[in-house]
DNA sequence: TCTGGGGTCCTAGGACCC
DNA sequence: TCTGGGGTCCTAGGACCC
């Protein structure tokens, strides 16, 4: 029998309450106990629910022209979401959760585990210390809280589920302190799907196999699930019989792709509305990859048509253009971006969506570029192959090359993966290649 | 009519090398 | 008709998370 206390450790998670709802109502307290959705960028779909609204049926994502009836019927408040503030609560959250333990780490914008380990001295229990916390978070800044105590993260993420769904627990689950039998009564009765690190896929497979609750999971030999799903869900396994496998990460570590993408309000169909939209994009992508103190190499623009628009002509282009050196320079950023938007941009579509991505994060090693264009015989297309004979004729034999991807998209693509003696030198690389 | 925006990790398979 | 084997690096894609 695998002992959880032999290691000694304890995590727990503590997570605020449909966030962006509760700070809204923080500064708004007439939205106090009526329904409250916060709506996306856009006013597009539900990405917060106040409990009124989920006992309604209401999905999260779910598009507010579906909701909007059920709205008016239940005199929901409907939000535009406000991330200056919910940022600025979150920072608050954290600031007071370090007063409980050095070593705090933030997981999300509402969720932060907490190492308690050597804490039990200080405290009559941990659910004792649980509570404190909840209720400093109420006094302090008005958030509601609910904690969850395991011997690893995914027992304290477990834990934390059974405290927001039972009342009987108060908001406070301890994992940790509870005895076995106990501890497997309550896996018996839940869902293997709630398990942090099962999503829907392999919630199916899981349910194929005859794996319902979280307590048949737990009891799975690890080497099946090794096989069928690799170490990912092997570790999930372990972790669920209290041999902790994810460490604390109390220092954030610089992020490795940096993406800048929105939706447009309208279809957009022209160069320049794409084009100010991905200059924009660049330049903020630049401005987060700055405050990290990183620098890249390379930049992807991309552009896309409304997938949910099954009637229209899909296309979705992406292009990554290598830079000539490591970089965090807007400028250079832009313009290698705006180089890729001529490249991949389409007339005759219907554009939904643009952005950027930041490649190649502190790696001085060059990133190889591509060209992703719509399959199709049209006059464009046979232009590039042209023009690939050419460079593959001038630079040697698959400088650029050609293949169908296996995965169907709603698009179908054709991908030129040009080599990097190419690629780097986008910047006097003339218009003749693409017009 | 209208459908979010950001990330991570792991694995398979191809290119390339000896 | 025959057609090595092993290693590394890189990328795309699949799965997950909030």
């Amino acid at each position: 029998m695998e002992s959880t206390s032999a290691q000694g450790q304890v995590f727990a998670l503590v997570d605020v309450y449909n966030f962006y709802v509760s700070c809204e109502r923080v500064f708004n307290p007439a939205l106090e106990n009526r329904p409250v959705v916060v709506l996306s960028n856009n006013d597009g779909c539900a990405i917060a629910r106040s409990n009124e609204v989920k006992a309604l049926g209401v999905k999260m994502g779910m598009p507010w022209f579906q909701l909007e009836a059920l709205a008016r019927q239940h005199n929901i408040a409907a939000l535009s979401s406000n991330y200056a503030l919910y940022a600025e609560m979150s920072n608050r959250v954290v600031s007071i959760l370090r007063g409980y333990s050095p070593d705090v780490e933030v997981y999300s914008i509402d969720e932060s585990f907490l190492d308690l380990g050597g804490l039990e001295k200080l405290w009559p229990s941990f659910t004792a210390l649980g509570q404190s916390i909840r209720q400093r978070m109420r006094q302090w800044i008005g958030l509601p809280v609910c904690v969850g105590i395991g011997p690893s993260k995914t027992l304290a993420k477990f834990a934390n589920h059974i405290a927001k769904k039972n009342p009987g627990f108060n908001g406070v689950c301890d994992l940790a302190s509870m005895d076995e039998a106990q501890r497997t009564e309550l896996m018996a009765g839940i869902q293997v799907g709630e398990v942090w690190g099962v999503g829907g896929r392999i919630n199916s497979h899981l349910q194929a196999a005859g794996i319902r609750t979280v307590k048949d999971l737990r009891d799975t030999p690890p080497a099946w699930l090794r096989s069928r799903f690799g170490v990912v869900m092997e570790r999930t396994g372990a972790e669920l019989r209290g041999i902790s496998c994810l460490a604390l990460e109390e220092v954030a570590p610089p992020k490795k792709e940096i993406v800048s993408s929105r939706s447009f309000g309208q279809l957009v169909h022209d160069l320049q509305s794409l084009s100010e939209a991905v200059a924009n994009h660049a330049s903020s992508a630049g401005e987060k990859l700055r405050a990290q103190g990183s620098v890249c190499n390379a930049i992807q623009a991309f552009i896309q048509t409304n997938r949910f628009r099954e009637q229209d002509p899909q296309y979705g282009g992406s292009i990554v253009i290598p830079l000539p050196n490591t970089s965090a320079d807007t400028r250079l950023l832009v313009r290698a971006a705006l180089f890729g938007l001529k490249r991949i941009f389409r007339p005759g579509f219907a554009y939904k969506k643009s952005g950027v991505m930041l490649m190649g994060i502190n790696n001085a090693q060059t990133t190889q570029g591509s060209l992703l264009l719509e399959h199709g015989a049209d006059e464009r297309s046979q232009r590039l192959m042209k023009a690939m004979d050419a460079l593959n004729s001038r630079y040697g034999r698959n400088t650029v090359s050609v293949f169908t991807p296996s995965s169907p998209k709603p698009w179908a693509m054709r991908r030129e993966a040009m080599s990097p003696c190419y690629t780097t030198r986008w910047s006097d690389v003339p218009v003749a290649y693409a017009r």
